[in-house]
RNA sequence: GCUCGAGUGGUGGAAUUGGUAGACACGCCGGACUUAAAAUCCUGUGCUCUUUGGGGCGUGCGGGUUCAAGUCCCGCCUCGAGUACCA
């Protein structure tokens, strides 16, 4: 009987989704283990080989718990708001809604036939209106809370409020905009309702400002800063400038210490704990109030060096700094206005182009040293960003080497305050190397001290304190598009109000146009039914809107980590309709305990992510403030695309034509082409070719030793119908290769379907497996796929030794060495998978049925056991074995083999002897022998002596278990 | 520039964390079966010398520690990822 793979996963596969076999229970005795993949965006080109990776990892890791006598809980969605969708309709007017369905089902088709073991009946979408009835939920929560820093968490913002009316603002710790006024209890009750409600939204954890955001007219929308690369918007590649607009913003940095000390209780990969670290950017230091010398502006510095005080100069100011206009002397104004200008027309693109230019303008003003008393002067620096810290230094030419390129710049003084050291040349910034000198009470002191010095001198006259500044700003929350969420927002006299829970979800309004209005308002502006009813609590037409119970909507949707920030939790209960989930399954489910996805999403998802999840916890709704004990980043499969090389040619007055250039003649065109000349036709006196062109060739016309199909290549590209192809000796055409990010445009896609096809889910499974570590990225091959599918069957033929190959095991007991090689694989396998190291254990199951092949095992006892092993990696060929093993019961509720070290320990062990470090021969001994024991024995063995020649030996080293090395 | 990570046959990659480097697979060479192809199976396959017994060299480069180094230490080189005037 034959391994009719295409039969047999399409029959379990129907088997699994009739009998529901992957349903997790949120009710049971058994432990719980939660297994996740990063849901996937619904794209229109479909899965790639590349995508289903890290799903096949986790779908393994998940079975194998099963085995193990889990509750496993392995669920799977779709992230399914996006830009793509959004540009896709606004070429087509296709409503996005319904290309996203579309696209979801071909993943859908494209995962079943992969025959992952995910709950289905769990699937959550983030664009329906279901799920993102909750999204906007926990935004209204967000938007109610403020971050109090005396008890270092988020709180309701009824308790702001009651601190307001009781005491006021003076008192307050709290994470809120710079601006804020002080105001007493009485001056709290007598402001207005809307002069209050502007107040609080400076305590709100999210909140409108105006922002200055990366604006790409290209796509009408706003950017994160991670969507942003080299200047330009990473869909598209479109130009991106600066633009100042009314946004929603969260306000992340109330969390960033409690982000950058939840990293050290999660097991997640060390290069993503850097980013992220790095990306929240702390550093500790001091602020420092410089007072102007007229009219005692006070100008707040950041620094990370108050050791270096006497060692300031100057100070710079970013040239966006609110005070450079009020300082400026009538002098300088001219100069300073021109500088300004200069560099608000330079894009951040430009500015990141050239970082070496030194550009500045000194403003004619002086701020007086907090302990010298001198005069300081005041300059403005694009070097000095505003966004950074408070936008303002205190410049230290001899210990910052920016500070010490402006001086030498401008020429100006550049006093040395580090003993025995020479900054004629360059400034010297090494901490641990310095002893102060020429600074006054900092005198001789070393690095550590002479800050704590300095913050307590600066305190002592008021004019600074030690502070910690962190890199990572607030995150905006607004995007300028269609397809995402709305927000439950409508404005009252300008000022936000919240849509009551009960209302939600705010669904999303049809517009006619996907674009911005053309008022430049984002695309819901063209909503015709697009404004708040406070009467009957319903959306209605705009036309409506009378400003007193009919108010207009936000014409803002959220961004897309929105959905994604959540959407582990809402996994537990998703169908849940009264609450986002509740107690009962988050407290059964905890959290993740295995989350797999790519590395790409360091310090964007995953981050904001966290912020949820202790935003979640603070309001006592989570129980864990960190939502993944444990996280994967697999590594990208990439594809290896083919070129062929031509030269266009020409003969006189004849037309244009293509000579393509075989691999192996690449490094002498000039050579190959004259050769094939003396066999071209006659006319040839006035030929003349141009320099080697390339083109991507489409791969699956390439076979597995780099030839090409050249008639296929042909019909492919009909402009090159014309081509001459100079082949290899061989009669055959090779193209080169090189390594790639799979791509459509770069033609080296390999489509799962025709494999599944051609080979088998459970051969793909494998191979993606095998192909390498799981975190490393590797490139695909698909020839190498042969491996793993002759593998499978093998393991077939191993159960089909019967009558024409029908199914048959023995009742026999095997034999001794099956015993071995059986529960060799089991120890091997199950370490394998507890290290994540997937590949391995592909390599140990060849052996293992290589191994019972040759012991012509056919014994139950020991293939039955083989069958739940291989099943996590095959599970198709597995349940198929499992069922004519006789079992009812699908193989996944089967209990994993237990391993037991009686069947590989023998009486004895070889033990590898060596002379001088050299391997000469291998001897067996007992296992139980003492060190001492085996040194007596192997001296006295006759082949120690022979390699001895009657020399004592010098030394003898015994590792029990390993190795005896001898020295003579 | 800074911060991580990685360099092993023709290729993807193993190596129990200091103990016989190259498991397993692809590819290639040769063979069996076949009219033939496909499929399947068997043998060989790091480089090199060889008197066919075996010898020498081998994990990016140069040193070091050790009886023993792909693995540990010091100094380089190359590639990849992240980040970028962060005071």
């Amino acid at each position: 009987m034959q391994y009719n793979f295409n039969e047999i996963e399409a029959k379990w596969q129907k088997y699994w989704a009739d009998n529901q076999t992957f349903k997790a229970e949120n009710d049971s005795d058994k432990e719980k283990f939660y297994v996740l993949d990063m849901f996937p965006y619904p794209s229109g080109a479909g899965l790639h080989v590349g995508h289903p990776l890290g799903y096949i990892a986790s779908d393994i890791y998940a079975r194998y718990k099963r085995h193990k006598g889990f509750n496993v809980l392995h669920p799977q969605g779709y992230d399914s708001f996006g830009l793509p969708a959004e540009q896709y309709a606004i070429q087509t007017g296709q409503h996005p809604a319904v290309t996203t369905a579309a696209n979801i089902k071909t993943y859908r088709r494209q995962l079943d036939q992969l025959g992952f073991s995910f709950d289905w009946s769990r699937e959550v979408r983030t664009s329906s209106p279901e799920y993102y009835k909750w999204t906007q939920w926990v935004f209204i929560q967000i938007f109610n809370s403020w971050y109090n820093k005396d008890s270092d968490k988020a709180e309701e913002i009824e308790t702001l409020i009651a601190k307001f009316s009781k005491d006021g603002n003076a008192n307050i710790n709290a994470v809120c905009d710079d601006d804020i006024e002080d105001f007493t209890a009485d001056e709290w009750r007598a402001f207005t309702d809307v002069k209050k409600q502007e107040i609080l939204l400076k305590y709100r954890l999210t909140y409108l400002a105006d922002t200055e955001v990366n604006w790409c007219p290209a796509l009408g929308t706003v950017l994160a800063n991670d969507e942003i690369v080299n200047g330009v918007s990473e869909r598209g590649g479109h130009p991106v400038v600066r633009k100042k607009m009314t946004q929603w913003s969260m306000r992340i940095s109330a969390y960033a210490q409690r982000l950058l000390d939840g990293l050290a209780k999660i097991d997640w990969p060390q290069p993503l704990k850097d980013s992220q670290t790095n990306w929240i950017g702390r550093s500790e230091g001091a602020s420092v109030t410089f007072f102007t010398v007229e009219n005692s502006f006070p100008i707040e510095v950041f620094t990370t060096r108050p050791d270096t005080i006497f060692g300031v100069s100057f100070m710079t100011l970013a040239p966006e700094h609110e005070l450079v206009s009020k300082i400026t002397t009538s002098d300088q104004k001219a100069e300073v206005e021109a500088y300004i200008e200069a560099t608000a027309k330079r894009s951040e693109r430009d500015r990141m182009a050239d970082v070496k230019t030194i550009s500045g303008a000194f403003t004619g003003a002086y701020a007086e040293h907090p302990f010298t008393k001198e005069p300081v002067a005041i300059w403005i620096g694009d070097y000095v960003l505003a966004g950074y810290g408070t936008g303002a230094v205190m410049s230290v030419p001899c210990g910052d080497q920016r500070d010490y390129d402006f001086a030498k710049h401008f020429n100006i003084p550049i006093p040395n305050i580090f003993e025995g050291v020479d900054i004629s040349e360059e400034a010297f910034s090494d901490k641990d190397k310095t002893v102060i000198t020429n600074s006054d009470f900092l005198n001789g002191l070393p690095y550590k001290k002479a800050v704590k010095r300095a913050i307590f001198e600066l305190e002592k006259i008021g004019q600074g304190a030690g502070k910690i500044n962190y890199r990572l700003r607030d995150a905006v929350f607004s995007r300028q598009r269609y397809w995402g969420e709305p927000f439950p927002v409508y404005y009252v006299d300008g000022m936000p109000q919240m849509i009551a829970n009960e209302h939600l979800p705010v669904e999303l309004p049809e517009v006619e146009k996907y674009l911005p209005t053309e008022t430049g308002e984002p695309p819901l502006g063209n909503a015709e039914v697009w404004a708040w009813d406070t009467v009957t609590t319903k959306v209605v037409n705009n036309s409506e809107i009378n400003n007193t119970t009919v108010f207009p909507l936000e014409l803002n949707t959220m961004p897309g980590w929105a959905g994604s920030s959540q959407y582990f939790n809402r996994y537990m209960d998703p169908h849940n309709s009264e609450e986002i989930f509740s107690q009962k399954a988050i407290n059964y489910w905890q959290d993740v305990d295995l989350y797999i996805g790519g590395s790409e999403h360091a310090t964007g998802h995953l981050l904001y992510s966290r912020f949820w999840q202790k935003f979640m916890f603070d309001k006592g709704l989570v129980p864990k403030d960190e939502f993944a004990k444990k996280l994967i980043n697999q590594g990208m499969i990439t594809g290896t695309s083919a070129f062929v090389h031509f030269v266009t040619a020409k003969f006189e007055n004849e037309k244009q034509f293509f000579i393509a250039i075989n691999k192996k003649d690449l490094n002498n065109v000039d050579a190959v082409i004259k050769k094939w000349r003396n066999t071209a036709p006659v006319n040839s006196k006035a030929f003349k070719y141009g320099a080697l062109i390339s083109t991507h060739v489409d791969v699956s016309l390439i076979n597995a030793s780099d030839e090409l199909d050249i008639e296929g290549f042909k019909k492919w590209r009909p402009d090159f119908e014309d081509s001459i192809f100079i082949k290899d000796d061989g009669e055959v055409f090779k193209v080169v290769r090189e390594v790639e990010k799979m791509s459509k445009s770069k033609y080296n896609v390999v489509n799962p379907d025709s494999i599944c096809e051609e080979y088998g889910a459970d051969s793909l499974r494998l191979y993606e497996m095998f192909l390498g570590p799981l975190e490393q990225s590797k490139p695909w091959n698909t020839a190498g796929i042969t491996g793993t599918h002759s593998f499978l069957k093998k393991l077939w033929r191993q159960f089909h030794t019967g009558e024409n190959a029908s199914f048959m095991v023995s009742e026999e007991e095997p034999s001794k060495e099956s015993w071995k090689t059986l529960h060799k694989t089991i120890k091997k396998v199950e370490e394998d998978i507890d290290n994540f190291s997937f590949n391995t254990s592909v390599s140990t199951f060849m052996i293992c049925v290589n191994e019972l092949t040759a012991q012509k095992c056919v014994s139950r006892k020991v293939l039955e056991p083989l069958a739940i092993l291989v099943s996590p990696y095959a599970p198709h060929i597995a349940e198929e074995l499992w069922n004519k093993l006789g079992h009812t019961r699908s193989i996944a509720t089967a209990t994993f083999p237990t391993f037991e070290e009686r069947y590989l320990v023998e009486s004895s062990k070889e033990y590898p002897i060596s002379f001088n470090g050299k391997m000469k021969f291998t001897l067996a001994l007992s296992l139980d022998l003492s060190k001492e024991e085996i040194e007596t024995a192997v001296m006295a063995n006759e082949k120690t002596q022979q390699q001895l020649q009657g020399r004592e030996p010098k030394k003898i080293i015994v590792v029990p278990g390993k190795i005896v090395n001898i020295v003579g």
